[in-house]
DNA sequence: CCCACAACTTGACACTGACAAGATTGCCCG
DNA sequence: CGGGCAATCTTGTCAGTGTCAAGTTGTGGG
């Protein structure tokens, strides 16, 4: 009742009536207003009926695109998952793959703490399932397509160390834990620097 | 059922009646019921009614050993980081103490999801900053005691770098994202691959 | 044109965290 | 020994939340 109509005048033709019954994209309109909260006060924070106030909706509205609160942040990893397996195909090497992969935590920190909380999620949702699918195609396809200069090292647990060290950077950047030993660098430079100490080939 | 034991009898109770009024540790049993909880279906299953049924008290005892909700999940990083910190000292180099983390989180992966999540926490309370700055301690003298054979790399980058590996291989651990690459291989012995690949000096 | 379906609303229920005020008890000090 | 005091626990209450059920409104395809 107190927002009637914030800034939320997005792709409306008809931009008249203060709310027109049909909100004409509520499903993207409470997304982000989820990703907001959540990269702001974490997922403990987001209330379903807050987003429904914030998106000048009734507050059983978010029911119907998401089923209930796990099927909002399923769909939230499902779409974290699509753009991360997007940002690391275009990856040059292994190394850029981790460089995305530190890049892409921390421009979208919401879907990424999301991703990887799986008590919040339907582990057995399709749309979920398949984008994470796809996104563990292009880490291994990165992987893979490495300099195979260490052949003593079995390539599946190369994988596994490159994930570790760059999952391990991008969430200890977002919990804030290497404020001070990073200092002002730049959070990509510094990864840079670790994923050569483990990958020195030439 | 639950009234069972109040409302007793009005005896000396020096010898008699087990678990009178008072519950004797309520402190220590609402912990270990939150640990299960949290080990079991993570952090937001957390119901303080939930723990205070469990431990046979009313709905708002948990709420004087701890103020609220942020107080007992407070209560338990910093329980977690003092843990943490014992068993970082122990270790006999670096190495050992990547090992060591690892073991921490799939020993006690309460511990280790809380004290991950920052927005559950109650950021300056006393207990918790002094945990962490001792677990950090240890993490840090176990660094700078490394055989220093690598000269041309910075210490603190190389703390960063084993941190992250270590961090990160734990967090994809227990968040089941390495159960088919790891297979039905010891995961400790499995970091330990990882972390000749990190530090390989001869 | 109309009607079936999608989008949204209203209402209700059980549950939760937090606060206030009272009851009970261990125990310290006289 | 005993009285009071503070810690511990209870009862009661309130606003807020998720979720279900049933009704209302708009819209696009036959």
């Amino acid at each position: 009742m107190r927002t009637l109509l914030t800034m939320t005048e997005k792709t409306d033709g008809a931009t008249k009536t203060p709310r027109p019954y049909h909100h004409g994209d509520l499903r993207r309109a409470i997304l982000t207003a989820a990703l907001d909260v959540i990269a702001a006060d974490g997922p403990f924070a987001l209330s379903l009926r807050d987003l429904a106030r914030r998106a000048g909706v009734s507050h059983a509205a978010p029911a119907h695109h998401f089923k209930d609160r796990t099927g909002l942040l399923t769909a939230i990893a499902a779409e974290g998952f699509g753009l991360l397996a997007q940002t690391i195909r275009d990856a040059a090497d292994l190394k850029d793959a981790g460089v995305r992969y530190v890049r892409f935590a921390r421009e979208h920190p919401a879907h990424f703490q999301v991703m990887f909380a799986p008590d919040l999620l339907r582990a057995d949702d399709l749309e979920l399932t398949t984008a994470r699918a796809l996104a563990g195609d292009a880490l291994r396809e990165a992987v893979t397509a490495v300099n195979p200069e260490n052949r003593g090292t079995d390539a599946r647990l190369a994988g596994i160390a490159a994930w570790s060290l760059a999952h391990g950077f991008a969430t200890l950047l977002l919990g804030r834990n290497l404020d001070d030993p990073v200092g002002d660098r730049d959070p990509e430079e510094v990864f840079r620097t670790l994923a050569t100490m483990l990958f020195r080939s030439a």
